[in-house]
DNA sequence: CTGTTAGCGCTTTCAG
DNA sequence: CTGAAAGCGCTAACAG
């Protein structure tokens, strides 16, 4: 059923040498022969073996972006602005999902590395240095976000420590003295990677170390729901919650409202990421906003410039601010 | 950097044939040589390269899906569970977003041809006979869902008009007698594939149709939500809006509440999908549920069937049951 | 301006 | 058991 370049020579009694001349537009070929060319190639819809283009061209224009899983929307709404940035830019891409697992990642890329993609955009889960130096070896432009490594490999994302920063500067401003930070990713410390997991940590151990006034506890759980419970009963002064992401948030919010305990009357409660689904919820949840579709695109950006031996730079932040919602309040 | 079988036949003083039985484990190989090849393969880190495999093979073990978006989550459930199952069966998956733009649509599958993939999931947006026979001329694999084509695909969804009715039944069983069926995609008719829209909406007046003491609007407009206002005015009897799917659900709850318009009390409110999200929704949203995890499952697995020659049914129906919340209320 | 040749990396058939 | 040769479909360098 699909036409080759060899049929059109034959049909047209040249050399594919000089089909290829028509089809590619490239110099050093007769007017007429190349419309004939053309003309044969059209009506027999006529579609060059991408397999074969890219075997020997060496690039496939296939990107692949690996996530941990896609049910936090954040990642959707990253990959949407990813897919579509690669599509203006002639790139099509896989979409694959390590779910946290470290070996599932590796296999992945491994598997990504050899459809020669030409590029891969990284959440990683590992870690190590045997991870990278795999990554490394393969010398396939690779752009990491989310989550870092230390070899070197652009990092695009915000400024995470900053933001948990800002985040906490900004509940002491509203008069909280007291705050439990959230954020169960931390358990799985020393076993995956959780470099932005940490660096939102430090900032809420620092920020609060400046306040003399502030008294905090960190969750760092599974079970984070029946810890919290403990916790909120010992705590008498003005108290927030402060979650490393939205859907840890939402999910403290259903459970107080189960619990009938008010926010933010009896105790404040703040997200992490601003996703679009937020604006279903009531009361309005306090959240660290970025601008996430510009990560997406950028992400695109500087991993198709890596691949065009561009320089970029090794790290890219993007702006973030406190969006403040209902779920605080002042005094 | 890459290493190939003709390295190692060099290396190993054979020739490629040979290195080729050894790494396929094919008969025909002195135990000795093979034992040797594989060693030399091993330290020097070969790979086949897979673009070279595929063009002889005639293979990619690459599936193709296509979306509108990934933003209704309902879609980034079903894919979750598509790529869990691809990867299982050993394919990777390419996911591509259609914006429900007819010519990107084409374009992309087009695209996809050219990649060779082994075979595509779509969820279409086109729908007249030109663009069914310019996929059936390409003879890939292909497999429908959430918009139904007529030609000879196979298709996996639900009994959306069933569940319509059901809805509706329902809805009367709780004393609604005033029923407005919210679907601004019925608005595409005519431009767009929107059987699905179509399905529930005929649903709608057919159930509606035999219950005599009913009444019932329809709204399929962009601007639904400033006609939804005019037309609650009007209404006296106790009434609900039934949404084709709970983003718009979603949409008109928080507008409810901004109108201070109180859900179930005043109008009584109901979804379609079941979303993950609705868990952190106040009140509960009363919806349809379906096991969208089993359809992405299904639709690899059935999509991975007709790539290997195995029959396939033209249509794949998944349960459905209305699911009810605090969003509908009895008398 | 066009044909010939070699090659991308792998598989497969046919001899030997 | 192994080598030689052809082929997947396309590109590119070199002659003519």
């Amino acid at each position: 059923m699909n036409v080759t370049s060899k049929q059109i020579a034959e049909l047209c009694g040249v050399t594919r040498g000089t089909v290829d001349r028509a089809l590619n537009n490239r110099p050093g070929i007769h007017p007429d022969t190349r419309d004939k060319i053309m003309r044969v190639a059209e009506e027999l819809g006529y579609r060059p073996h991408f397999l074969a283009q890219s075997l020997v061209k060496g690039h496939t224009k296939t990107l692949g972006i690996v996530l941990f899983d896609i049910h936090n929307q954040i990642f959707s709404q990253l990959f949407h602005a990813f897919e579509a940035e690669a599509r203006k830019r002639g790139y099509i891409v896989y979409l694959v999902l390590s779910n946290r697992d470290k070996e599932l990642e590796m296999e992945y890329i491994n598997n990504l590395f050899d459809r020669r993609v030409d590029g891969i955009a990284l959440l990683p889960a590992n870690d190590n240095k045997k991870f990278e130096s795999f990554l490394l070896r393969s010398r396939t432009p690779i752009v990491t976000f989310g989550n870092r490594l230390f070899g070197p490999f652009p990092y695009i994302w915000i400024n995470d420590k900053q933001a948990i920063c800002d985040s906490v500067a900004f509940l002491a401003d509203q008069g909280y003295r007291h705050l439990i930070y959230l954020s169960p990713p931390l358990m799985r410390k020393g076993k995956e990677n959780i470099y932005v997991p940490e660096q939102r940590y430090q900032g809420f151990i620092e920020a609060c170390a400046e306040i003399p006034a502030m008294r905090f506890n960190v969750i760092a759980h599974k079970q984070y729901l029946t810890e919290l419970e403990t916790l909120l009963e010992t705590i008498d002064s003005k108290c927030a919650i402060l979650c490393s992401s939205d859907v840890y948030a939402l999910e403290v919010l259903k459970w107080l409202k189960a619990r009938k305990i008010r926010v933010p009357d009896q105790v404040g409660l703040m997200g992490f990421d601003n996703i679009e689904f937020l604006k279903y919820i009531n009361p309005s949840l306090t959240t660290v906003d970025y601008n996430v579709n510009e990560i997406g695109t950028k992400l695109a950006d500087l991993l198709i410039r890596r691949i065009n031996d561009e320089e970029v730079p090794v790290e890219t932040l993007i702006d973030h601010h406190v969006l403040q919602g209902e779920s605080v309040m002042s005094e």
